[in-house]
DNA sequence: ATAGAGTAGTTTATATTATAAACCAAATTA
DNA sequence: TAATTTGGTTTATAATATAAACTACTCTAT
């Protein structure tokens, strides 16, 4: 009846940053904080699970002296968020009686 | 950019509730219990939160001896749940660039 | 050269949430 | 009448999310 929802992915900030992701290819660490509204502290760890997952890849260089965190959605990751998407689809169309 | 997603419904189990009773205007705990397969505890106490937050009309009454609980969903309930599959949108469908 | 403020994050501690286990009250069955 | 079952609730614990504090630098002004 109702499919599960990927729990990495049922977190705001998490399926904000992969939304974005999405949609941009590849961003640095201040880009996602600002688009998304999250604290530092806040993005870090939830980037850190996105890695560990594997959903997202992380790279960290410098740039003009200061570090600088850029993030790409993997496959992996696109595959995830559009399964989640299909997900809520169940939740969303309570009438689509697939014979549960 | 995102818009916020209602704690209240940012719930696996809360949203299938909702969901549920969207579709069937009023429904046994046990039925629910069933159709979402989540454990009476767990179901008891989220039934609770969605009550607390007025989603929800809960009637506790008695049926062959037994006590039974049936659960209707509100006014407010279905305006929340709107709400927030519109909320979704905006992380479904990253490409709709309304102005931020 | 060094104190103060700013950048770009990470780590840690705390609050919140979800879940499972234990429990309660009554009814049914053996 | 002693299990067992029904229909839950409460409580304890595990998992998650978030904020606050901290690290490690860099830049600027004195």
């Amino acid at each position: 009846m109702f499919k599960e929802l990927d729990p990495i992915l049922h977190s705001q900030l998490r399926l904000a940053v992969v939304s974005l992701l999405i949609s941009v290819k590849e961003a640095e660490f201040t880009f996602i904080k600002e688009k998304t509204g999250a604290t530092a502290g806040n993005l870090s760890v939830q980037l850190g699970k996105l890695k560990d997952a594997g959903y997202i890849d992380v790279t960290k260089q410098f740039k003009d002296n200061y570090p600088l965190t850029l993030c790409k959605i993997s496959k992996k990751g696109v595959e995830a968020f559009e399964e989640y998407v299909n997900a809520l689809q169940s939740y969303m169309k309570p009438n689509t009686d697939s014979k549960d």
